[in-house]
DNA sequence: ACTCGCCTTGAATCAGTCG
DNA sequence: ACGACTGATTCAAGGCGAG
């Protein structure tokens, strides 16, 4: 079943501003396979895919708390794969599709556990994605293991992967760092696994057995995604990923086979609001500022031209030259060749190596350029 | 080259006890290649198996340091293999061995990074061994990100697999429960890296660039297996497994290619004591408070984005972003930062000085924080 | 004996633009 | 494709010397 007919496949290349493609089904749900409805989509669409896939648990009999009540274990048809290859095959299959439909400098996610990861780690390289990082999930709420005969299973492994090696991923670095108390995010997240009123519920019984938390793709979606980015998800389950899209600004296709979880994430998602503006104001990403060359602070007269400059420890001299450049001792260059020099280094952010005397204080010349940008509005 | 006669198989079968082969090199280091020298030994002789195997690591160019120092990289001949394809067949060989020569109720470790671990995990599976649990070490030091592009990889992944999937395998549960603060060992585990006097030196540099913490090895040999049972470890290097299972009175077997490493890997084994009956007992930990960041009372709803801190006089106001980030006036920052710059101070701490409306009463961030480690149980 | 600050280091797939 | 140039970037521990 095709959804939409293809569409002319967009220019590629680095800087292509690719625009939103006529006839792409955002922000509503394909109800089908998720291959089929993969396959239904053009070339280089999409920003990001965040995947859930059958974990193929392969589970014995059921399993029996020590107190004698049932564990409500995950045993759906779907989750259902006779053999390793059986499950090889379709994890080809989807990832193929979603390599195809992601842009180039798209990414993938892909969630699991030891049941399943292995093995989608595995195809995933085999098909030329790249993986950028595995996350762990550490639970802070995990299930016990009711038999005491092996450690309790308390994360899930996530694995973020670039369509290719070359890939200009995105990677918003200081809003990370801001969400971690100023520190760089980790590989491992503490995070508590989705229950109480975030649990989606139909007549009192959970909709979905493996219902991920919002806070999970809250900061997949901030940390590899823009505003207005499209983000897919092949196995959209409850719909948390457009919930948490929708919330963030993000344009989202969700694809789910089973027709009780369209409607309840179809629910889900129309009483989800988006944050607004000022709330969603994220850090500006430095890389993202103006670029301001260092001739602009003497054309500007923020420095003078015959003015000194030196390190934060006053250990070297420099003269600046009224084109900008700048001489210690018989050496003359940019900012950034003279600091490196001075230093005996292959390499210098003369930004943050300067400095100027202003009265007895010194000031780094990285400040007087983000005095300079500020002032520019 | 073979180092022993095969022997005899011994009788297999769930409660057979396999008396101690006669010849197997105990408690020494065979110098060679891992597969030869695991196809010298008889079948089904040893109790465990831990593997560090290369990982396959695929570096570019070097490295820098913010502050221009090199990053001392690992870019050892041992761990270069052209392609996947080439990484597998040697991973499908030597775990090929490595089961043959696992007893029935024995069990496999392998630890690795995302270079390699989803291979191995998926060829481990291929092959008919049996995963118990994926075990996350987590870095309490790991190196940083230095350019900003990824998250920090923070953490290695190791796999427990038994021989097959009716193995009676060994685990000490009662054991990893103190060892835990009398709480169910999880399947992560924070542990720091290999420094300090335990790393090994010869002439004052590190004599291995990957050397396992004993900690890690501590853990693995005290909760999956007994006193006077066999490991080997077919990737000896620097010998930590041979020098944790001699302190905890466990017979080992190591297999390394490299003579400088079989060298110092038996000077740092001849030097290792074992521990005495009491001195085993008492390892108990203490339990840490978790540290909190911010952004995790945003992420999972405890603050809204959008919501106003105030301090305990109410004399500033700042709002807080969907990245948990605080702005007031025309400044934007963590909690801390802000806190700092709204009182003029050098530094604040902003989980004491910051407090949320809840209806008339103000409430403190800390106190939240509070709540949360409490919900983390 | 103790603290404080500085330096070193650890399995790393670690940049982007212009000519 | 390739080279030159510009520019952006770090956390937790341990060791050691100064005070």
């Amino acid at each position: 079943m095709s959804v939409l007919q293809r569409v002319a496949v967009p220019k590629k290349g680095m800087k292509a501003k690719v625009e939103p493609l006529r006839g792409l089904p955002l922000n509503s749900i394909i109800e089908d396979d998720c291959i089929a409805a993969m396959a239904s989509l053009p070339d280089a669409c999409v920003d990001m895919i965040f995947a859930d896939p059958p974990y193929n648990l392969q589970l014995g009999g059921e399993l029996f708390r020590p107190e004698g009540g049932r564990v409500d274990a995950c045993d759906d048809d779907w989750d259902k794969f006779d053999t390793f290859a059986a499950y090889d095959e379709f994890t080809k299959a989807w990832m193929k599709e979603a390599r195809r439909i992601l842009k180039p400098n798209g990414t993938l996610w892909v969630i699991g556990s030891y049941h399943n990861i292995f093995r989608c780690g595995a195809t995933l390289q085999d098909l030329g994605f790249w993986i950028l990082n595995d996350i762990v999930w550490r639970k802070s709420n995990p299930m016990p293991n009711f038999r005491g005969t092996r450690f309790t299973n308390a994360h899930e492994t996530l694995i973020w992967a670039s369509k290719s090696e070359d890939s200009r991923y995105t990677f918003n670095y200081r809003t990370m760092k801001a969400l971690n108390d100023d520190l760089q995010m980790r590989s491992d997240w503490v995070l508590p696994i989705c229950s109480g009123g975030e649990r989606v519920k139909t007549e009192g019984v959970k909709a979905h057995p493996t219902q991920k938390p919002e806070s999970l793709l809250y900061r997949v979606l901030l940390a590899c995604t823009n505003k207005g980015d499209v983000v897919l998800d092949p196995f959209f389950g409850t719909g948390t990923t457009g919930a948490v899209a929708r919330r963030l600004g993000r344009q989202w296709i969700g694809i789910e086979r089973e027709k009780k979880y369209v409607k309840v994430a179809r629910q889900r998602i129309d009483s989800t609001l988006e944050l607004d503006e000022s709330a969603m104001k994220t850090m500006v990403s430095k890389r993202q500022q103006p670029k301001v060359p260092f001739g602009a602070l003497v054309e500007t007269g923020m420095i003078e031209p015959g003015a000194v400059l030196t390190d934060s420890k006053r250990r070297w001299r420099a003269k600046v030259g009224a084109d900008a450049s700048v001489s210690l001792a018989d050496k003359q260059g940019s900012i950034h060749q003279i600091g490196a020099a001075a230093q005996g280094a292959p390499s210098c952010n003369g930004w943050t190596f300067w400095h100027i005397e202003q009265g007895e204080r010194l000031v780094c010349l990285d400040d007087l350029r983000q005095k300079y940008i500020a002032a520019l509005g």
